[in-house]
DNA sequence: GTCTATAAGGTGATAGAC
DNA sequence: GTCTATCACCTTATAGAC
């Protein structure tokens, strides 16, 4: 990546993207301007237009970023061979994971309507990839007979929005650790799937 | 909102107030714009104003009435006198009055940032008063030896949260009736709770 | 109660100088 | 790569006629 001396073409993509990402997760897409992004990066208007054709393409940059550095997190992760041992570790990433990137998070929720069709198709299938990827642990443990559930697919979807949750509520130095949270929620998690 | 004989106060009211929530719920709170909202009406911008002093208020007009109706229905829902009972009640409660109001759901969870602080402490409250319902019925149940959970009210929250998730999946029609959408919903929650 | 007209200012995006 | 200036249009809210 050959770039000339004093550029800083590699550094403001990312400030860019940073900036819009704290901005769209706490005023919402629709009410922050690209004045204001541009603003918090120390720019004019004009200069953020050689980083993103559109406003809607910073968007969609933001939610596939994290979408697919969320699958890709998920997949290096390690995890157990067993089903109890992979839903423990599904649970304990998840919550992890999302709490790290808690603005992502949001946006890549909220935001959903503001991607042209194309591009909520494509942040669609990641989502639902990863939301099978918890399905399939939770059908092999009833095939195994070690879980217990009346309908996977919806169990699965169940358990992601109880997990996500943790992120409107938890907060870093309140009365809980992130290590406890896990540990609740993992025991809670088990007992709804029965396991052990 | 002065009313007088013969005029249309009474049902033009409502009438903005349902197409706002529509538009709020479709497309967010700040891409809505006041024109938006009249001609979905059927009015010029300016009559808007004899009914909300501004778009704000018009917002919190609908989280307010939203959780005010929450609260009501709960207090009248039947319910049982036993934890089980009760909590079975909520489970099925929650689940069928939130799916009949999507629109009004979606917005009190995602235009919160977008209220004044007074009228977001206002929502709140009642928000955390409609949580506090769930957690004194998990609480009376691990107090009874009914149910058994680490944290009352961290579960009550993850609760919640799971339930509330049906939103984002179900539709009439679809490969699940409401009724059977309950049913293994209160299954998962009676596992996770160890009820019985 | 509704209308039209207007105030005052913000919007995304582009052109062309440097 | 960044700037300034600009285009065409939109925004909330109000004033005053009817």
């Amino acid at each position: 990546m050959a770039r000339t001396a004093g550029s800083h073409s590699d550094i403001t993509g990312p400030r860019i993207r940073a900036a819009a990402l704290r901005l769209f997760a706490r005023e919402g897409y629709a009410a922050v301007s690209m004045r204001q992004i541009a603003s918090e990066v120390g720019l004019q208007v004009g200069a953020l237009y050689n980083y993103t054709p559109d406003k809607q393409s910073l968007l969609f940059t933001l939610m596939d970023e994290h979408m697919t550095a969320l699958l890709a997190a998920w997949q290096e992760e390690p995890k157990g061979a067993v089903p109890e041992e992979r839903l423990e570790a599904f649970t304990r990433f998840h919550i992890r994971f999302n709490l790290e990137r808690a603005d992502a998070v949001f946006i890549s929720y909220m935001e959903l309507r503001n991607l042209s069709p194309e591009n909520f198709l494509a942040v669609e299938a990641q989502r639902r990839a990863y939301e099978t990827a918890l399905e399939q642990i939770l059908s092999d443990g009833v095939a195994q007979g070690v879980f217990a559930m009346a309908d996977p697919k919806v169990a699965s979807l169940a358990l992601i929005a109880m997990l996500t949750g943790v992120n409107t509520w938890y907060r870093a130095g309140g009365r809980l650790s992130l290590s406890q949270v896990q540990g609740i929620y993992w025991d809670m998690v088990r007992q709804m799937v029965q396991a052990r």
